[in-house]
DNA sequence: GGGAATT
DNA sequence: AATTCCCAACGCGGC
DNA sequence: GCCGCG
């Protein structure tokens, strides 16, 4: 989904929504005053606090912060010490967004940055804490993408990340069947995969890696992994990049391992109808939402800013920092070897 | 959402 | 003073 | 070459 989509038919802009104003006789209605918050020890201003971030169901920008203060604990180990990218919707999810790299003009002086140069220098927002967390939020950030790798080492990930997206009439159900069976083939590889919910109709699996590979090097990894995928279940899997070709199959995209590229945080909030958050399960749950989703249920959806902020934000993957595992790359993978054109690109050895 | 550039 | 602009990016495959 | 894609 790219940030500039808006729903069809919804161009109203998003409208202060008076907070309840007891206002008999009152001060004609003022216009909402900035609120002021603290937390360890920052102080924020955050403009428009009652506008409606999104409107089905109803999330003001205050109710926003108070999510993101209540998964901040869950949520912030996944973006400390990464440089970040995010989507804003200043005019709620319905109106146009954008994607934004460089740090925000007007930041507090205690907001941490790191300038990476690519192509470009870029100063990057890197979220270590709760107030950055909080001020992202009053700036009508709705996705947080890390990088899949630390600022220690931006060309090392620490993560390989797997996106099964299922083409409809597929849906979760279909993508979280695909993952079931994906596990024991990545565990026979060594790969201890986490999954979670994208927050649109996939799923997400993340493997921890050791940092000792650069995004090539994963992202032909996790393509050779979708080619074995492939090759075992032709009628489930397909890496068209062309949607027309793709048919009513589990996408594997790949390509998101690339350099500079991210993936979505849990806990983060799409720019959805809905307010769909996405999720870490557990692999128990996987199990029991794959059999309990309607088959083709290409538009559920699972867990929202509100309702995890009624009921709390549940729990995060166990384990997952201490299973960074090395890719099991064949010999020659990855690395110019001399004369030495092996065949196959490398795929991993599969336990058929 | 807000700083900068443009009218 | 008011309005508009700007906020990523890049390679791959199909045509 | 341009477009769609993520």
């Amino acid at each position: 989904m790219g940030p500039t989509e808006r729903e069809a038919g919804a161009a109203t802009p998003a409208r202060e929504r008076g907070t309840g104003t007891a206002g008999a006789g009152s001060a004609p209605a003022a216009p909402a005053a900035p609120l002021r918050l603290a937390a360890e020890g920052r102080e924020l201003r955050v403009t428009h606090p009652d506008r409606l971030l999104w409107r089905d169901p109803p999330v003001t920008k205050r109710a926003y912060l108070a999510y993101l203060a209540r998964v901040a604990p869950l949520m912030l180990p996944w973006l400390r010490g990464r440089p970040l990218v995010v989507t804003r919707y200043p005019g709620g999810v319905e109106a146009p967004g954008f994607y934004q790299k460089e740090t925000p003009a007007g930041r507090p002086a205690w907001v941490r940055t790191v300038t990476l140069t690519g192509r470009r220098p870029v100063r990057y927002v890197v979220c270590d804490d709760l107030p950055t967390l909080l001020w992202l939020g009053s700036q009508a950030v709705v996705e947080f993408h890390p990088w899949n790798a630390p600022v220690e080492h931006p060309h090392r990930p620490d993560w390989a990340v797997i996106d099964l997206d299922p083409q409809p009439p597929l849906g979760l159900r279909e993508a979280l069947e695909l993952a079931l069976d994906l596990r024991p083939l990545l565990a026979g590889l060594g790969l201890p995969a986490f999954p979670k919910l994208s927050g649109g109709r996939g799923l997400h699996l993340f493997l921890p890696l050791e940092p000792r590979y650069d995004e090539r090097e994963v992202q032909r990894f996790v393509r050779s992994l979708g080619e074995l995928a492939l090759r075992r279940w032709p009628g489930r899997v397909t890496l068209e990049r062309a949607v027309a070709r793709r048919g009513a199959r589990i996408y594997v995209d790949f390509l998101q391992n690339g350099p500079g590229r991210t993936m979505v945080a849990v806990f983060s909030p799409r720019p959805r109808p809905g307010a769909p958050v996405s999720f870490p399960l557990a692999w128990e749950e996987v199990g029991r939402l794959a059999a309990e989703i309607p088959t083709d249920s290409h538009r559920y959806t699972l867990l929202t800013v509100p309702s995890l902020l009624e009921a709390g934000a549940g729990r995060a993957w166990t384990g997952f920092w201490q299973a960074r595992s090395p890719l099991p790359l064949p010999p020659g993978h990855g690395r110019q070897e001399p004369g030495g054109a092996q065949r196959g690109g490398g795929s991993p050895s599969c336990p058929t």
